[in-house]
DNA sequence: AAATTATATCGCAATATTACGATTAATATC
DNA sequence: GATATTAATCGTAATATTGCGATATAATTT
């Protein structure tokens, strides 16, 4: 098949998995921290900082872009991309909240 | 293509996104919230509680075995699934980290 | 020992993802 | 206005993922 059955499961578990898949890439990661380091914005010397082709960057910040993480803003001919602190921290808290689940250590 | 070029990023990268991808199915967010939840281990009720076949649960726990978030032991016929609190811990630290990256919000 | 139960693995089909070149659209510069 | 520059999108090829039935393996029960 290929296609997951979103149906049998509830919006939380999807809307969880479907954040981590949209971060679940070494390039996007890798843009994630770029445009943290540069502390402002940045637009496509991200194809020139990592190695893949321009369009290829550009479906990765469209990923990114999807689970608003980023935003982009055009100035001019480019468009400066920089992190959704809101979206950022609320990410954060749910991941924080997933692993704070309790369970006990007395297993198998 | 369809496969990912790990050798133009890191380690870091790769590892945080390879643990991202694992998780990154409501099913397999599922199977951890059922394991959690069931507090001590479970086996393939899973199957019963998802609805999924047992070849596609039994797919999705090798994927959470793969990176050492949950391990299985052998209990005569059945296998008993179980958190690994340490590794558990340890992504949860590692996501931590890497949330908690400093950004300034003057941006675009 | 035959039958049952529990899991893992194989093989396959359908779909998704990754990556890129080519094209397009929009602004900037000459 | 012609020409760069920047970035999104289209189309395509290669590979990966999801899901399942069938089969294989191992322990349990009858």
């Amino acid at each position: 098949m290929g296609i997951t059955k979103t149906d049998i499961f509830n919006e939380k578990q999807n809307r969880l998995a479907s954040i981590l898949k949209a971060l679940a890439h070494p390039a996007r990661i890798a843009i994630l921290e770029h445009i943290i380091k540069q502390n402002a914005c940045i637009c496509n010397d991200l194809v020139n900082e990592l190695g893949l082709a321009q369009a290829t960057i550009s479906q990765h910040l469209k990923e990114l872009k999807s689970i608003g993480i980023i935003k982009g803003n055009i100035e001019g001919a480019s468009v400066c991309y920089c992190i959704d602190p809101i979206v950022w921290q609320e990410i954060k808290t749910e991941l924080n909240v997933f692993f704070t689940m309790d369970f006990k250590s007395n297993c198998c």
